[in-house]
DNA sequence: GCGCAAATCTTTATGCTGGCAAGATTGGAT
DNA sequence: ATCCAATCTTGCCAGCATAAAGATTTGCGC
């Protein structure tokens, strides 16, 4: 880690910043991550984020735009993750909906902007796209399904069943709805649940 | 609808309001549900709801403490609402399950603020009364499926999937994430997906 | 009716936030 | 060495949440 010269101050000559030269976005992202884990997205302030990085209260709007300008940078940024995730959870429908489930839970804070298309601008060329790509990679899980009924749109059916089905477990779990008698892992609930969607032959 | 005089104006001595006195509290509650339909609960307004409604800021900090206390009230209204909602929905699990997603979706500004805890107090007792009354009106639905399965907990994962598959479906719905060819009337998907969830004998 | 306490609502004030505009500094390209 | 664009700061304004204090209305005992 280098750290650059920083500009005036008074009586000072330089200053120190803890990152690279051109990576506030990326530390400012990081930062908003901390904070909607902290207090949710709804209480995210770009003033707060700029304390917390050592910047002027400006800086933010610079990079971004404005705070949905942010927001839309995180949720891009989400899909993309989600996407990787995905993808990297194999075949086994099993195992990628566990992924969603898991993704949902370790990466709260993104999770929680994506699916919340008022905080940001879900219209975005870029959002669309990332979109595509998770709705892509989900889709790819549920292509591996044994084809043996024969009823037509019933691949859309079960993709749209797997969909719902991790994602309503996912967004259950963050909002602290589920009782408390719930296993305590919710990758291991999670496949408990799927599984009564997706029965082992 | 009876008019009832206000207090002084400049030049004006009694001046008209358009509820009865004493009944603000739900009048607001009325706006926050229309400001939410328009811009979402991130973008509530005290301030805003206090125009709507004609009366002065500091109005319905008065009667709701703050904001979290008004989303406060409004999330336990939704909970009974849901509650009323499922049970009149009868003892068919499909029914219900489509119940919810009507719910969520006719009743969209209280589904949203319902399982965003981060924006009221969820732990509330009232709030954690009106939980737990929805949550068994839920679980009724769930209770009439023939309980042919011997393996233990077998109802507990019926009734969490069951739930999972609903709440999805409505918050996919609701976000606007679902893809474009998916049917127009939530009502008829919704009963198609959780038909794959329990499939009639 | 009368008077008083409580509830209801307004006014005033303060600190925080988002967004805009202008200026200072830095980094890189030529 | 110089210029330019990107980066970041400072200053500013309007809107919001919240608190405190004052004004008005309502309900109630008499």
């Amino acid at each position: 880690m280098v750290f650059l010269s920083m500009q005036s101050y008074p009586g000072v000559m330089t200053v120190t910043r803890p990152y690279h030269h051109g990576d506030l976005p990326r530390v400012l992202l990081q930062a908003a991550v901390t904070a909607i884990e902290e207090a949710g997205p709804a209480a995210l302030s770009l003033r707060d984020l700029a304390r917390r990085t050592g910047v002027s209260h400006a800086a933010p709007t610079h990079h971004f735009g404005d705070k949905a300008g942010l927001l839309t940078a995180l949720a891009v940024e989400g899909f993309d993750l989600l996407a990787a995730t995905l993808t990297a959870a194999g075949d086994d429908l099993l195992d990628v909906g566990v992924a969603y489930v898991d993704f949902a839970v370790r990466h709260r804070a993104h999770f929680e902007v994506m699916f919340r298309p008022d905080l940001y601008r879900a219209d975005a060329p870029e959002v669309r796209a990332a979109q595509e790509r998770a709705g892509a990679a989900l889709h790819t899980g549920v292509a591996t399904l044994p084809p043996d009924r024969a009823e037509p749109g019933e691949a859309r059916t079960d993709a749209l069943a797997a969909w719902s089905i991790v994602h309503g477990f996912a967004t259950l779990w963050l909002s602290g709805a589920l009782p408390a008698d719930v296993e305590a892992d919710p990758r291991i609930a999670a496949r408990t649940v799927i599984r009564r969607l997706f029965p082992p032959p």
